[in-house]
DNA sequence: GCAAGGTC
């Protein structure tokens, strides 16, 4: 029998094992499971009072990712400040996995929804992507409920069915506020600061100059940790050492005012208890001390543990513990919380780890004698701590997993074990008047340092003294030390600041921190410290003397705290948006004004690019500068992409302007010919190399074998045979007419000025055009008489041949008198008759249609060429 | 080619 679809519910998580675990639960293990984008698990039970059927399926993550439309994707065409006020759209953020379309496939027919997202910010943001597409919210008819749970046990997901809630709208908001506001300042600094450097420097080892309101922030730790490196001064101190033998044991007393800057008082101390000679024990102390076990375990801390002690990266490190996860070695990697739930199974996880070779008898021990209920940490509501959930052996795990699983283990046994305790005792010495001090330390119970030994105290026999007991000083030593400088920053250390200063999530911190490694504003060096760069310290710098604001922080609380009033319903959404990015548009405006100031400490770092000479021009894939190699065969060379690309011999190369082939990218080239003939022609150099239209290898094969146009090597098209049709340096653009001597195209050379002229682009037939003409262009109008197409020449004004002194005139050099009257022919015989005859009655597009004729016999059609475009 | 945040 159908179900009515008010009875049937479907309910989203945020990934598919929270799916798989709410089903499981709901039905009592009995549910069917079928493959989609994400599984969908079906059973049938009641829901608020009625017989239902609940499907069960997930998103992964969030569907949705913020972006600019594409008009807005073309750096060369964008002001990054027009950025700022940009419309922004969002796309999906895995197309290929087709989520949307899943969410709105299981919706239909479904009068329910319950949102099972996980309990933050996120998690609101994403209910409202998965309303989105499930459609519910366009029928009034069909309800939403909001499951709120802290963890995914049976107890808090039969608490969360039974106190549905609604989605909360403003904390989905303040998420839309923060990736808008992200992404626009993100995206406007770093396209301009980027574009700006790279255009002028040869040697900057980062593809892009990136900023962002966490990146940056964290580059800002290590660089200011640099500095304090840079500007320590050290200095000396001295202290006092007297030595004491008592019952054969040499022991050495610590000075109770440890150390002094000024030698002569210490000088003066000494003399004070060398002419005693004598200590006396005025004091003995013993104290029980405790050493508490560790709360739950956190992913910062288990990335500081990682990097700190087992020498893997947070990023690698979070890669080994996914994958531990998915695996089922251990819980869910990603969590604030380092308080265990109320209902977790301790008894449980520990019985799981009784058979383990490597604890089990531990572990056996703490199930007999009891383990101790953990400390209580901080619960932030997301997920539990992280815990071991199936024993395992090195063997089945590899190195790295098995090291960050080992840890894992012992951790959570560690927060199940007893403190550890020991006896302090301190004696207290006076002599000549100066306190000095011995401690001991002996352990009476190991508790959780058993299981992590690395954490275990020291232990520190001392003699047993008496007190009032004289003792004879056997030697004052007068201690010389200095002040260190700090060490550059760990991981660890960093991680530490990002949590403290709310920089990134747990999720996010590993990328952040991989990011200022990948764009070369750091290094990891040994022992996983963080050593900023040249890059790097110049940013910093930078930033610092024109608004420190930008790496500091507080940049991050500031859009935090704005984000927050959104989320508390208290500011509204558009209103926080706008206000901030009119902020921060202010401060990318006062950056631009002032990038002289960070250029000056580039300068100061890098090398120009006119002076580094190697550099010619930037390669389209990666964007950065090739290195132009003028021995033969003349070519250039990409660092990055680790390619070659051949130029033409016999010549010389330069860059054209700074102009870009709107096919690739490619900067384009400038080459010409020696001599005072020899043309010249622009040229793409990835085009040059690998022609992109079908066809276009039989025309420049036709150049090669006429002997006349020296390409060179693995040479191929130069613009003045590309048929692209709207690219101003293309043979459509710049070809005049058929040459009158082959069945070329007479095209315009670019950078003959003042001997202006036309070459053809097969054979070497030359004309020259009016000379010492300040301009000559090519027009998009073509002659209606022989369809050649029509040219602009400005002249001289001292040598126009215009009356009135004007300047400016165009007309088609075969029929309009003038221009003929002016055109001269160089290596050909009858250029006024053949032109004439050859052009006349011609239809549109005659110039390009005509070069198809003649040798190659081949005719290319670019229409047909740019479907693949 | 850009951010930061989810998750795989």
């Amino acid at each position: 029998m159908e179900m009515a679809s008010t009875n049937k519910v479907l309910m989203v998580a945020e990934k598919p094992s929270i799916a798989l675990s709410i089903a499981s639960t709901l039905s009592h293990g009995r549910m069917s499971t079928r493959k989609g984008s994400t599984d969908v698990h079906e059973f049938d039970g009641s829901f608020l009072g009625f017989q239902a059927h609940y499907k069960v399926t997930s998103v992964i993550g969030h569907v949705f990712s913020v972006d600019f439309p594409a008009p807005y994707q073309n750096w060369a065409a964008t002001d990054p400040l027009d950025l700022f006020q940009a419309p922004i759209c969002k796309a999906e953020t895995n197309p290929k996995a087709h989520i949307c379309r899943h969410l709105s496939q299981e919706a239909r027919g479904c009068g329910h929804l319950v949102l099972w997202l996980d309990c933050d910010r996120e998690g609101e943001n994403i209910c409202f992507e998965v309303i989105e597409c499930t459609g519910f919210h366009l029928n009034k008819g069909r309800r939403i409920y909001r499951a709120r749970f802290s963890s995914v046990t049976e107890k808090d997901i039969l608490g969360a069915m039974a106190n549905l809630v609604e989605p909360n709208r403003h904390e989905a908001l303040a998420v839309d506020a923060r990736q808008e506001i992200d992404l626009k300042v993100g995206v406007a600094f770093t396209r301009f600061q980027t574009s700006y450097f790279q255009g002028k420097y040869g040697n900057l080892d980062s593809r892009v100059i990136s900023y962002g309101p966490c990146q940056t922030p964290t580059l800002g730790f290590c660089v200011q940790r640099y500095f304090q490196i840079n500007t320590f001064k050290p200095e000396k101190f001295w202290s006092l050492h007297p030595y004491i033998i008592y019952n054969g044991y040499e022991l050495q007393l610590e000075w109770e005012r440890k150390k002094l800057f000024d030698i002569d008082v210490v000088i003066m101390f000494q003399k004070l208890v060398m002419e005693d000679g004598i200590t006396e024990v005025t004091e003995i102390s013993e104290k029980q001390e405790t050493k508490g076990r560790p709360p739950g375990l956190n992913t910062v801390n288990l990335l500081k543990v990682a990097s700190s002690a087992l020498g893997l990266g947070p990023q690698v490190a979070m890669q080994v513990a996914e994958r531990l996860y998915t695996q089922g070695f251990i819980s869910y990697p990603r969590t604030e919380s380092t308080s265990y739930p109320s209902s977790f199974d301790f008894k449980g996880t520990l019985g799981v780890l009784a058979k383990n070779p490597t604890w089990g008898s531990y572990v056996q021990r703490l199930l007999a004698d009891g383990y101790n209920k953990p400390r209580v940490g901080t619960d932030a509501g997301d997920h539990p701590p992280i815990t071991p959930m199936l024993s395992a052996t090195e063997n089945e795990l590899g190195k790295d997993a098995w090291r960050l699983y080992e840890y894992v283990c012992q951790h959570f046994i560690g927060t199940l074990s007893p403190d550890c305790k020991y006896l302090r005792t301190k004696v207290e010495f006076s002599i000549g008047g100066e306190s000095f001090q011995c401690v001991g330390q002996h352990v009476t119970v190991k508790g959780f340092t058993a299981i992590m030994p690395w954490l275990a105290i020291p232990e520190k026999n001392l003699p047993q003294f008496t007190k009032g007991e004289k003792i004879e000083i056997s030697k004052v030593d007068l201690f010389e030390g200095s002040t260190t400088p700090p060490d550059y920053l760990s991981e660890s250390d960093l991680i530490s600041l990002m949590e403290k200063n709310g920089i990134g999530t747990d999720a996010s911190i590993p990328v952040h921190i991989n990011n200022i490694c990948e764009r070369n504003f750091v290094q990891v060096q040994a022992g996983r410290k963080l050593v900023p760069t040249p890059l790097g310290i110049t940013l910093i710098r930078g930033y610092q003397c024109i608004d420190p604001d930008l790496c500091l922080p507080d940049i991050r609380s500031f859009i935090e705290h704005q984000i927050t009033l959104v989320a508390k319903g208290q500011a509204d959404h558009i209103h926080v948006v706008q206000h901030v990015l009119l902020q921060f548009r202010q401060k990318y405006c006062y950056f631009v004004k002032q990038i002289e100031n960070m250029n000056t400490l580039f300068e100061a770092q890098f090398s120009a690019l006119a002076d580094s000479g190697r550099n010619l021009s930037k390669c389209g894939k990666c964007l950065r500068y090739m290195k132009y190699i003028s021995s033969q065969p003349p070519r250039l060379y990409c660092n990055t992409c680790e390619e070659e690309y051949y130029l033409p011999q016999k010549g010389s190369i330069k860059l054209y302007k700074e102009l870009t082939c709107p096919l690739d990218n490619f900067e384009l080239l400038i080459f010409s010919m020696p001599g005072p003939e020899g043309k010249s022609f622009p040229l793409c150099p990835y085009c040059y190399n690998s022609p992109p239209f079908e066809g276009i290898d039989t025309l420049y094969s036709a150049a090669k074998t006429t002997g006349s146009s020296k390409l060179g090597k693995g040479a191929g098209m130069p613009c003045f045979l590309c048929p692209h049709p709207t690219c101003q340096h293309s043979m459509i653009a710049q070809g005049v007419c058929a040459c009158p001597e082959c069945s070329g195209t007479l095209v315009l050379d670019p950078v003959s000025a003042p001997k202006w002229r036309l070459y053809c682009n097969i054979c070497n037939c030359l004309v020259f055009l009016p000379q010492g003409a300040h301009r000559i262009s090519t027009t998009q109008e073509s002659c209606p008489e022989c369809d050649s197409k029509i040219i602009e020449v400005d002249f001289n004004k001292k040598t126009t041949p215009l009356e009135d002194g004007a300047t400016l005139y165009s007309g088609c050099i075969l029929c309009d008198e003038l221009l003929h009257s002016l055109v001269e022919m160089k290596h050909g015989k009858s250029f006024f008759k053949r032109m004439a005859s050859r052009g006349r009655g011609r239809g549109r597009g005659g110039v390009y249609r005509g070069r198809g004729r003649g040798s190659t016999g081949k005719k290319v059609d670019p229409k047909m060429s740019f479907r693949d475009f």
